[in-house]
DNA sequence: TTGCTCCTCACGTCACGTGAGGTGGC
DNA sequence: TTGCTCCTCACGTCACGTGAGGTGGC
């Protein structure tokens, strides 16, 4: 679906990509959200690949849908991270009880943040109910059928 | 549920009642959210009703679960205005076709609110779905059933 | 009268927006 | 070389948080 060209991309592309700016890709980065090239010469060109879109993206989207604050988005991202780390250590890993560890602590993480989504959906399903309750008092005085 | 006594509410009183704080109530009038009691003295205590404790619910709700500015959120409080204006107008109202328009008018709010919270609750469940089919690869590797 | 909550400034903070002035890559 | 996007300050803004100092009602 997109370019499939493998160049990296520079922010202004990312932020187009992902529709957010510059300005907050550059924040994001100063948190300590987003993870920096440390190599990178000062004033030189900041250049994202595949995975920063991602990435961003997902923090992008758990910030919109959770209306979490961007201290608690880090704990998630440093989740996040520690799930990217145990998923490396898996794949290594011949300890099969280790192995069995570190999928129970990734299905806590996955879990946690189910938890959050479904709070939410049962809250806007709840609105949702308000509305169209409201929605059909006006329908039947007006003698239309649903 | 709540305390039955109609005795007017103070502001410590009412934040508490729906989770949030005194500053944040007063920043809701003092950008026309609330409406002030025009006639409270410079510096006399702000008293509400049960119907003021609503309002500030439904607004505060509307802000965290569809995550719109007070901005826009200014314009779908004039809505609601708008709406119960209407609705007075029409408990009033004789005339058939003027009572027909003003259902109509009302529909239309209650559609646009519509719109906006499925959209959500369709963003959400995509999120849902994701950590879901997470889950399942982990439970997979687990190999523990559902 | 003593606490308590309330009041009004007013400055601080979080998550960015928005120029100002300058440098770097097709 | 000319545009374009990028860079780094740095101040502005929105939605409140947080005292500072003072007044009002059970």
């Amino acid at each position: 679906m997109s370019v499939a060209t493998d160049r990296p991309l520079r922010i202004g592309e990312v932020a187009m990509a992902v529709g957010t700016t510059a300005r907050t890709i550059r924040y994001y980065e100063e948190l300590g959200l987003l993870g920096s090239a440390t190599d990178r010469p000062a004033g030189a060109h900041r250049t994202y690949g595949p995975a920063d879109v991602d990435r961003l993206r997902e923090i992008m989207r758990l910030r919109d849908l959770l209306g979490v604050s961007l201290d608690e988005l880090q704990e998630i991202v440093e989740a996040v991270e520690a799930r990217a780390a145990l998923r490396v250590e898996f794949e290594r890993s011949h300890d099969d009880a280790r192995r069995q560890e570190i999928l129970v602590e990734a299905l806590g993480h996955i879990d946690r943040q189910l938890e959050l989504v479904r709070r939410r959906v049962a809250e806007l399903d709840g609105l949702e109910q308000e509305l169209t309750a409201r929605r059909r008092r006006v329908k039947t005085l007006l003698r239309v059928p649903t």
